[in-house]
DNA sequence: AATATTTTTTAGACTAGTCTAAACTTTTAT
DNA sequence: ATAAAAGTTTAGACTAGTCTAAAAAATATT
């Protein structure tokens, strides 16, 4: 059993990894937990010993297939809830994130189980993200980057990879949410800002908000 | 601002101060908290300072005005989420303590708030018991337990004064929960055991369960 | 290839919460 | 009224998690 500060620490450590396929680094998990890295070090020694991660001094941290199950159970407890507060509760998908940090920790797995039936089975949150089923596996829909395409081309929005409330609310009023319809009109060479057409509205956005919108590829 | 720990002694408090009507003594809290009695006298030390409870050496503890407002307010979410659990959830009553333990340290006004809404403000558990409100005001319904009735007594079950699973259960196999139409039928005076009749079904009830069973006055 | 810089780890200290053992109050019993 | 028993508090130690400052290792620079 991991501690609420252990789960924390092995999510971001499963995030960073891009869910496991590379190592991290002492100093980008203490970034990204806001914490010190001696810190990092410590609480990495004893993430070692109960196996759900390995580690060689000096070189970062991999995730094992052990750790990887468990930070998929926790993340997977983040999106239902995520799901559960803006399907069910009418909560704004900016909203979510904090509530869902705090719920994915509590452990019942009877829970778990029955919110995910009380919800049909979801297949994604609500920024779009995978939900991992109860053995842990992703449905993974294909996607690109908004900035990575060129104009002229046309689809769907499948997920926003952001959580900042900030962000969301903009996309929202944007309607840059999760199945709309979008197309690439043109991309200005200076700034690399798009503009992209959704629901027959033609909107300008900046290229650190379209590092953040994925879409079918 | 209190801690997880923190909450969790000063709803224990409230219980045993029957809603800080009487003082509790250490070893009271002790017990009930499944911890040491100087492990209690620090914590009592840290909610004093934080004006929750007052407090005299060796004459025990009294919760405050505002320590008993915050009570309520972790009962509040513990009762709702029960409520949640079960009608939403189909969680059975005996199983949605332990985690209604854990769902009511989550803090979110906001989260509660949309929950009550979502539930449409019920005013008493699935065990019968009263759920303040966002005031912290709670509907008394008055009762008494069935120990103390003499028999020819008919009324119904208002609520149920325990969290076991194995009574819970009990209860719910014999149909005995909250709402019922029950009948005092006898009483064994060689161990004060009950005959009662519950939707025209005798049964016989110990001593010890007829204390737990708050029935209409 | 030697030095400077960056990153990581160690060492030691601090807080929250817990414990045992001993000391101190209060209550009960003679 | 005093001794024994029961209950409470203090003192000191331990774990989890955190921090700062210093040491050690790896990387980058010249």
């Amino acid at each position: 059993m991991l501690s609420l500060t252990e789960e924390n620490y092995l999510k971001a450590i499963y995030h960073l990894s891009d869910g496991g396929t590379k190592a991290v680094l002492t100093n980008e998990l203490a970034e990204s937990l806001d914490t010190k890295a001696a810190s990092v070090t410590d609480m990495i020694k004893k993430l070692s010993v109960k196996n759900v991660i390995s580690y060689e001094k000096y070189y970062g941290v991999k995730i094992t297939k052990q750790g990887k199950a468990q930070a998929l159970m926790i993340i997977r407890k983040h999106r239902l809830w995520e799901t559960f507060l803006v399907k069910q509760l009418n909560f704004s998908w900016d909203e979510v994130h904090e509530v869902a940090e705090q719920l994915e920790h509590i452990q019942s797995p009877l829970l778990i189980e029955k919110l995910d039936e009380f919800l049909g089975y979801p297949s994604v949150d609500p920024h779009g993200e995978p939900i991992p089923d109860k053995n842990g596996k992703i449905k993974i829909q294909a996607s690109v980057m908004l900035c990575d395409l060129a104009p002229g081309y046309k689809g769907s929005i499948v997920a926003v990879k952001d959580s900042d409330s900030h962000l969301l609310k903009y996309l929202d009023k944007i309607g840059a949410t999760p199945g709309k319809k979008i197309k690439l009109l043109g991309k200005e060479e200076y700034d690399d800002s798009l503009e992209i057409e959704l629901e027959n509205t033609k909107v300008s956005i900046s290229k650190i908000v379209s590092q953040k919108i994925l879409v079918t590829a």
